[in-house]
DNA sequence: GTCTATAGCCAGATAGAC
DNA sequence: GTCTATCTGGCTATAGAC
C-alpha cells in the first residue's frame, strides 16, 4: 500500500480512536444501551462529526467488530507461524487470548437478536470476509484435532466452531469479574477448564 | 391458599396470558427490541390495559423471569423427589430442561447490562427469591457431585453454578438451530456433551 | 378494567454556518 | 471536518372517557 497523506494520517488516527471507543463502549454495555452521543462525548467530538466518519450506529458496531476479527486474525496468523504447537494447543491459545481481550474489558457484545443490527453487518463485506479469514484456519485446527483424537470427535466441527466463538463472549467471566475475588488469571483458567474439559471429572 | 373470586380467577388468567406473551417476545427478540406495543398486540388488547397490570417494561420481564424460575424450580423438585437419581444425574437433567425450554423459543433472555433492568430485577423480591430457591438445591448437588469424584472438584461451586446459568442461554443452541440442518434433540445432545464431556476428547 | 388519544422523552440522524 | 442547534420517529407511560 502506498504512503498516506498528512491529512489521511490524520483521518485515520482520528477514526481508530473513534472505534477504540465504540469497542469499550460495546463492552461495556452492550449495542442497545449505548447511546453515539455517549460515543462522541468519549471520543471528545461532536456527535455530527462522528457521522462524517460513520454512517449509522450500526457501521461503528461494525467497525469494533472488523477492528476485534483484525487482532483475532493476528493472534491466529501468530499460532500458524508457530510450529510447536499442535492444532488444540493453537486452538487453545486462540480462545485464552480471547477471553483475555473480554477480560480486559474490550470484547464487543452485539445482540444475536437485534435484526436492524445482523442486516447491517451481513451487508459489510470487511466484516463478512474477516469472518471467514477467522473461521477457516481455525476449522482447519478443529478437524486437524479431531484427527488426531484431541478433540472430541463426535461432535461436528461447525459445532466445536461455534462454541470457540460463544465462549470468547461468555457472560461467566464478567459475573465472576464483577464479584471481585478471584484474580483475571484464576477465572480465565477456570473458564478455559470448562469449556474444553467440561464440567465432569476426568478419570 | 384460599379459594380465589371469580374476578380474581379471570384478572390471574389474564396476567398469565400477558406473562407468556412476555415470555416469548424476549426469548425471540430480547428485552431491549421488544415494545411494549408488540406486546399488547400479542395479548391483544389496549396498551394502557397492560399498564394496570404491570407498573413498567421492566416490571413485565421480571414476571417473565419469575414464570420460567417456578417452572425450574418444579424440575428441580421433581428431581430431588427422584431418588435414583446420583448428584451428577440431576444438573444434568435440570441442565437438559432449560436447554429444551431454550429450544422451544420459550427461555426469556434479559442482557446482564442493561443497568436500570437490573436495578428493577434485584428490587423485585420474588425474583430474587426464586433465584436463591433454585441456586441453593443446585449448590448442593455440585457439592455432593465434586465429593463422588463425578464432577470436576478443582472447579469452585460457584462457577459451575454461574456456568449452568449461562448454558441455559447458550447462544450456540440458536444458531444451530437457525442453520436448520440438525433436530432440536441431536442439538441438545451436543450442547450437553459440550458442557458437561467438554471439547478435549476423553480417553 | 378496557379503550382511544396523547403527553413526554430520548436517541439517531441532519442542516447549515464556519 | 468541526461545531451548535434542530428535526424526526419511536417508545414508555398516562389522561380521561366509558
Amino acid at each position: 500500500m502506498g504512503r498516506l497523506s498528512f491529512r489521511e494520517q490524520v483521518l485515520r488516527v482520528r477514526e481508530d480512536a473513534i472505534v477504540h471507543s465504540v469497542n469499550r463502549l460495546l463492552a461495556e454495555k452492550g449495542f442497545d444501551s449505548m447511546t453515539v452521543d455517549e460515543v462522541a462525548a468519549d471520543v471528545g467530538i461532536a456527535k455530527a462529526s462522528l457521522y462524517k466518519h460513520f454512517a449509522s450506529k450500526e457501521a461503528l458496531a461494525a467497525a469494533a467488530m472488523v477492528r476485534v476479527l483484525q487482532l483475532a486474525l493476528a493472534t491466529i496468523e501468530a499460532q500458524a507461524a508457530n510450529s510447536e504447537a499442535s492444532a488444540l494447543q493453537r486452538l487453545q491459545a486462540v480462545t485464552r487470548w480471547a477471553l483475555e481481550v473480554q477480560m480486559a474489558g474490550e470484547m464487543p457484545s452485539l445482540p444475536s437478536q437485534n435484526s436492524t443490527l445482523r442486516a447491517a453487518l451481513i451487508a459489510h463485506k470487511p466484516y463478512l470476509d474477516l469472518v471467514m479469514q477467522v473461521s477457516e484456519p481455525l476449522g482447519a485446527w478443529i478437524v486437524q484435532a479431531q484427527a488426531d483424537k484431541s478433540l472430541n470427535a463426535a461432535l461436528p466441527a461447525e459445532v466445536i466452531l461455534y462454541t470457540l466463538f460463544a465462549r470468547a463472549c461468555d457472560p461467566v467471566l464478567g459475573i465472576l469479574k464483577a464479584s471481585g475475588q478471584y484474580s483475571p488469571q484464576q477465572i480465565i483458567d477456570w473458564v478455559m477448564a470448562c469449556c474444553f474439559d467440561g464440567l465432569a471429572a476426568r478419570v
